[in-house]
DNA sequence: CTTGTCGGGTGTACGGCGTACACCCATCCT
DNA sequence: AGGATGGGTGTACGCCGTACACCCGACAAG
């Protein structure tokens, strides 16, 4: 009975794999700030010190959650042009990091802070070379394709103007005439893309558009860089 | 006498001015995470509560840090064409972010946090908005540039490759073998730059090369959509 | 059946963080 | 002379990551 009663009122074996699962949907609804050990630990119904028995710290622990994100990636389509094949990757992995905000920033982090990529993000970045190569790219034209897509490799593209409406007035906020006067670009744009949107949708541009947008750009010079051997 | 006295043993008053002088130069040599109120506050001789009255909270603080870097970042050029301006502003982005490595990481930060950006960097964004403007693109097509230079309109490149020469061998690193049968692309497309670099400079890539190139690619590919256009 | 080892969960504790709040004192205006 | 005020102080709270000692149940060897 006691065996019986165990499993009812204890919690199933602890695992790296069940820490990882927890601290990504916990990072997935709060954000990365919301990620603590004591919160993961809460969440499991364990002491905060019992992860340790299965991984080394937090940075691990990152490493790891990093690992199960990237991994949702799609692989490769099969059989397609350099450039569709590329254009899927990207756009899956940026569907990726739609699904896990905090991905993009502690990825990020993770490579600034000059610590080995994880077998998941080398594996990627791997596979992505292969779709260049076997597209006729010459290393060291790869080489430099990589690097154009930079952070984008990765489907980043930080928004810059983060869609400002719908956000309550902020206080001390500059009245609309002095941003005209003293930021009058920014405002011709905005108020041209207000306008824009207007007429299709809600406010604010579409992120989708302009992601894809600048893609494409910059595959299309890649691929004219490629045929000029 | 006590005046003498006192301008001698006791710091200059402080100012927000200097905090943030402190802060910056704080976050210069330890990076980041080596920036806290209260190492602040030691480096100025006085108590981390004092800091309180003079900015608000951490949050206003990297405001303050970030408004003193970006304005270090040179005025557009006058009298170029728009490419050239675009691209020396570019370029000396990337310089500033060089000299404070822990810049982008925290201007990335505070967009993604939607915090409203600070007045240096929508004075930044609004010339370089008004560069294209000049320079005789359409609004709507520069909403989509500002889109396309992404994170690289404040000089960003996240190194993705951050030069792995010169690390001390990670004790579980992969032999290189085992890494040549998983990650063949990788391993081709590193053996290529190196053997290419041998022959020029020190191993590992040259950073502000990539970056240009990457930069140029995009300058041009913007710069065919303006005269269709 | 005993005994010893050991893997995994626990409890306590430390040092660091941001910052709320009460305080105190020098300065200056009246 | 006196009261207000602005800037530096001290204490304290609640978070954080994690080192370290502990303890207990399961299982292997005798």
């Amino acid at each position: 009975m006691s065996g019986q009663a165990d499993t009812l009122h204890r919690r199933a074996p602890l695992s790296r794999q069940r820490i990882l699962s927890a601290a990504v949907a916990l990072a997935d609804a709060g954000g990365a700030d919301a990620l603590s050990m004591r919160k993961i630990a809460q969440g499991l119904g364990v002491v905060p010190m019992a992860l340790y028995k299965h991984v080394a710290n937090k940075d691990e622990l990152l490493d790891g959650m990093i690992d199960l994100v990237v991994a949702e990636i799609d692989p490769p389509a099969v059989g397609a042009d350099w450039k569709s094949a590329v254009r899927l990757r990207v756009l899956s992995a940026r569907r990726m990091l739609l699904r896990h905000p905090w991905a993009a920033g502690v990825i990020e982090a993770r490579l600034k802070a000059r610590t080995a990529p994880t077998p998941a993000v080398l594996a990627y970045l791997d596979s992505m070379i292969g779709i260049l190569r076997a597209g006729g790219f010459p290393v060291e034209l790869v080489h430099h394709a990589m690097h154009v897509m930079g952070s984008r490799v990765l489907g980043f593209s930080q928004e810059l103007f983060e869609d400002a409406s719908g956000r309550e007035p902020d206080p001390d906020a500059l009245p609309p005439e002095e941003m005209a006067a003293r930021y009058p670009h920014i405002t011709e744009l905005a108020m041209a893309v207000a306008h824009d949107r207007e007429s299709v949708v809600g406010p604010g541009c579409d992120d989708q558009f302009e992601f894809e947008f600048a893609l494409d750009l910059t595959l299309d010079g890649l691929e004219r860089l490629r045929s000029a051997s």
